[in-house]
DNA sequence: CACAACGCTGCACAGCTGTGCAGTGGCACG
DNA sequence: CGTGCCACTGCACAGCTGTGCAGCGTTGTG
């Protein structure tokens, strides 16, 4: 009672029951031999008391955590949150707990942090993957599941789970030309994730076959505000027609500045296409056409993913990829 | 190597070095005895093996966790991801592990896991705090910070931040007011979380002072569809000239559906005014005109709430709200 | 009544760490 | 050379749980 009270242990609650420490632990063990009588009294000592089993020390007896590490950067975008909430909430229904960290300007050394709480798996969302991070979870026997990035290095316990970015990049292009498009650009950030740079890649590489020249935009995070710097500088010569930006975030930033800011009329003067399908996309303020990858899909794979086994082999799962036609290109 | 490999622990460590387990666990605490010499050898062990303490059995040990837990539901909301993002981002920066709980769906008892893994706080960022919880809580010494939301019973361990609700619904019913408004409504989700409701309360009872009708709507989960729902039925009949969304969400929900579905100019006919100031709110396609919670100011004050001591004496802060300007008022 | 069977209980250990305490060796100083 | 000091090391314990094993009393059966 008096300062820092500490946390109430199995010893307490057997104290005050009058039974064993054993007895109270078996208690909270479904399937454990305990008499009717004593487990009563055992409980209701527990529930007057507030005792809670220590998942800690639980964790540490049976090497076998229900922490399940997750780790991701710019959680403000609309689609990453989106994603972040299905996954969470699946976690959560699965009896897993989420630990959750912010990679936004974290190394290797910090994303390791999280092999300290013995995390029995880690979901990647996006960010660099570091070779020693795979290197380290592989070492300790934590399995990874990486979504949307290259394959890690051979014999690494890896699910992998891949939107068919090339795919996609492939629509947006063709979509742009069936629009009459002859003088378009790709907005991809400095920041180069590879899957983001597969996408402007096979954007570019399916314009190329029509002969179609691609101005590269790279600069900046994937920012909504990076979108509007592109649209400023990629707007101000004439002539540009189309624009596909990596990311939903990113072309609906190009939107808007070009609507509002520059006097363009979406999809008349401009077209423009996106990558994801948030949300805010469909908002009947954007009405983005954009290149959908199926957030269901991504979040009951990662799920599936979570579930499997730890001893099972590694997988490859593809989450296919469908064109939004709304009212942003002609 | 066969099956399910084990984590490494600092026996194995010791063991690869030549020296006790004492050793390693010095090695890996700052301002601890061990030679140079010895230190050297066992980072260098730890290194080739890949070992990271364990924190779980740290915690355990130290009964000091490094566990912050975090508590919300609706995470794709653009204000609460934004929250989270930078709160987040907080705790990593000061060495503090953030555990995730999604409480879309889950009761009290769901809530109690995270008392399991002995966080030192509980940060509840929305959703109702069922007083099980606050007592549980209480009776495991683990501190709370309850952020817009109202006070606890008594004794128990709870920082509150709290943006001026009453002071923004009123700024908010002064807005319309000098708009020339004269017939208004105010746009809440069926889930009255307490600061909702008070900030709808405050927003009528200003309205009342000067004799305006406020019509309420209070259906549905707090979310972009229950906006667009709410101006399908508010503007059906003639005569609305103003709406108070009490989130941003609400809020863009009713803008964007008054000036796509239902052709209404804003703020030419219609004036709408909102709460929160997410950072969506502000892009071009909208200019909400809101009522702003300063991110920064709360992000700062839920940092240092977590930053106090253990046995430090609860605190209140108020987080003062202002009015931002921008284009769906006339 | 004797004995086996059975349900329940407590002891003791493993799982991994940090740290107080004692012990060891080396070194400096008188 | 003797003695004290100092740096370093290892032992053992605490912190909290789950569980194998043995012991206990009770009950049922021949």
């Amino acid at each position: 009672m008096s300062g820092r009270r500490r946390f109430v242990s199995a010893a307490d609650v057997a104290r005050r029951a009058g039974v064993s420490r054993s007895a109270v632990s078996r208690a909270f063990t479904p399937g454990a031999q305990v008499s009717a009588t004593a487990r009563e009294r055992i409980l209701a000592a527990a529930e007057e008391l507030g005792y809670r089993v220590n998942r800690l020390a639980q964790t540490l007896h049976q090497a076998r955590s229900d922490l399940v590490g997750v780790v991701g950067g710019n959680l403000g975008n609309p689609y990453i949150s989106a994603q972040l909430d299905a996954l969470s909430a699946g976690l959560h229904a699965r009896g897993l707990q989420c630990l959750l960290l912010n990679s936004a300007q974290g190394g290797a050394a910090d994303l390791a942090r999280l092999l300290d709480y013995r995390v029995r798996t880690v979901v990647l969302l996006s960010g660099a993957a570091p070779d020693d991070l795979i290197r380290l979870c592989a070492s300790n026997g934590a399995r990874m599941v990486l979504i949307n990035r290259p394959a890690p290095p051979k014999g690494t316990l890896a699910d992998l789970i891949q939107a068919d970015s090339a795919q996609g990049g492939r629509l947006a292009a063709e979509r742009l030309i069936a629009a009459g498009c002859g003088n378009v650009a790709v907005v991809i950030s400095g920041s180069r994730t590879s899957a983001k740079t597969e996408r402007a890649e096979a954007f570019e590489a399916e314009m190329a076959r029509h002969g179609i020249p691609v101005t590269r935009w790279a600069e900046g995070p994937n920012r909504y505000e990076t979108g509007c710097a592109a649209a400023r500088a990629l707007l101000a010569r004439p002539g540009l027609d189309g624009i596909f930006g990596v990311t939903d975030e990113l072309a609906l930033g190009v939107l808007n500045t070009a609507r509002a800011e520059l006097g363009r009329t979406v999809p008349g003067d401009l077209s423009v296409i996106g990558f994801d399908d948030a949300p805010v996309s469909g908002w009947a303020s954007h009405r983005l056409t954009t290149i959908r990858q199926s957030l269901d899909a991504l979040t009951r794979a990662t799920l599936d993913a979570v579930d499997r086994p730890a001893e099972a082999a590694p997988t490859c799962e593809h989450i296919p990829v469908t064109l939004v036609e709304r009212n942003s290109v002609a």
